[in-house]
DNA sequence: AACCCGGGGAC
DNA sequence: GTCCCAGGGTT
């Protein structure tokens, strides 16, 4: 198939196709900046409300320069992947501080930025700035896989590069941001993953390799992923005077820099935790155990058990929390929810 | 090239 | 349970 017969179909679908997002409507290039580090492995449902606020509390690039870290995080809470918004916040500083402010419009300067790479950068130069940059992410690759029905591997860098070698020639002057989208859009909603495209549905559905060969369902292929590691671990709820102890994860790693409920590596019998709150400085007036909980990550799995315990004086090896900070000063990493609802539920024995 | 980094919705 | 999402950084 000739990739070039695409460009029209997918323009006219797209024209009449197009869903209306936040950050479509009005798409400056600070909006569309921030648009898409969140959407970088995350849902468009799951950001349009984290976008909104965003857009509220830090409108224009030098808000988000000069904003305190905690209130960043606390805005990117649940989100996850937290250090894309500690890029956002060192690439905006240097925005402001080489760029006047103004974000470039050239690739290869946007690619400089923290937390832009390749795709990025292209999505930003082509949908804000009106240039005809490739923009290759997972719903592209799956498109153009089934499109020339490619039966590589997509994990394979390479098909990246392919693909947007291929389409940096076809596209069309003028229209370099909506035929971004538009193969976006398809892969988002048509030409859906997991074995289940809407082939009926498809404006490509007569150029499509993969469904004149009965492979449209089956691609993209993939390399298998690795299992992820599995991790016990016990979660201290240490209550006194109507706080609660909260302890900084350290800045590198998972959940980096997020605060934390006390916790030690290992399920521990009562006897064990009772000698590590020791160990902290804790003496336990009551502990209680609290119903287990499990959080999976990408590579990690959390299998947690947990001890609600009362203690007699604020150690100053931790940062006691009241209420208010937990619920909104403080971004507490939604692997600890379950403890974090058990300790808004008994707040009376604080 | 291999590994690390969250959370959630759909199945 | 598994998959995968408008990926990027580090080593």
């Amino acid at each position: 198939m000739n990739l070039a017969d695409i460009v029209r179909p997918l323009l006219r679908w797209y024209e009449e196709n197009r869903r209306s997002l936040p950050w479509r409507e009005e798409p400056t290039p600070y909006r569309v900046w921030i648009s898409e580090i969140m959407l970088q492995q995350t849902r468009v449902e799951a950001v349009k409300p984290y976008f909104e606020r965003f857009l509220r509390e830090l409108p224009e690039v030098e808000a988000l320069a000069s904003a305190p870290e905690d209130r960043l995080l606390k805005l990117w809470e649940g989100l996850g992947y937290y250090s894309r918004v500690r890029n956002l916040q060192k690439a905006a500083r240097i925005v402001v501080e080489q760029y006047g402010g103004i974000l470039p419009g050239d690739p290869g300067e946007l690619r400089k930025l923290p937390g832009i790479g390749e795709y990025t950068a292209g999505a930003i130069s082509s949908i804000a700035f009106g240039r005809p940059e490739p923009a290759v992410d997972g719903n592209v690759l799956r498109v153009l896989a089934r499109l020339t029905a490619d039966e590589r591997d997509i994990r394979d860098p390479a098909a990246k590069r392919l693909a947007a070698e291929n389409l940096r020639g076809i596209y069309p002057a003028g229209r370099s941001g909506d035929f971004t989208q538009a193969l976006m859009e398809l892969g988002a909603t048509v030409c859906l993953p997991n074995g289940a495209p809407l082939c009926e549905r498809c404006p490509l559905s007569s150029l499509c390799e993969g469904l004149k060969t009965g492979r449209a369902e089956a691609l993209p292929t993939a390399s298998p992923k690795p299992a992820r590691r599995r991790e016990e671990k016990t979660v201290f709820l240490i209550l006194c005077g109507g706080k609660a102890a909260l302890q900084k994860r350290p800045e590198t790693g998972l959940l980096a820099g997020m605060w934390e409920f006390p916790c030690a590596p290992g399920t521990l019998s009562e006897e064990e935790a009772r000698l590590i709150l020791s160990g902290w400085g804790v003496s336990a007036q009551g502990m209680e155990p609290l119903p287990g909980a499990k959080h999976v990550f990408t590579h990690v799995e959390w299998q947690m058990s947990g001890y609600l315990v009362k203690s007699e004086f604020m150690t100053k090896n931790f940062f006691w929390a009241d209420r208010e900070d937990l619920g909104s000063r403080c971004a507490v990493p939604s692997a600890y929810k379950k403890f974090l609802k058990i300790l808004q539920s008994r707040c009376e024995l604080c």
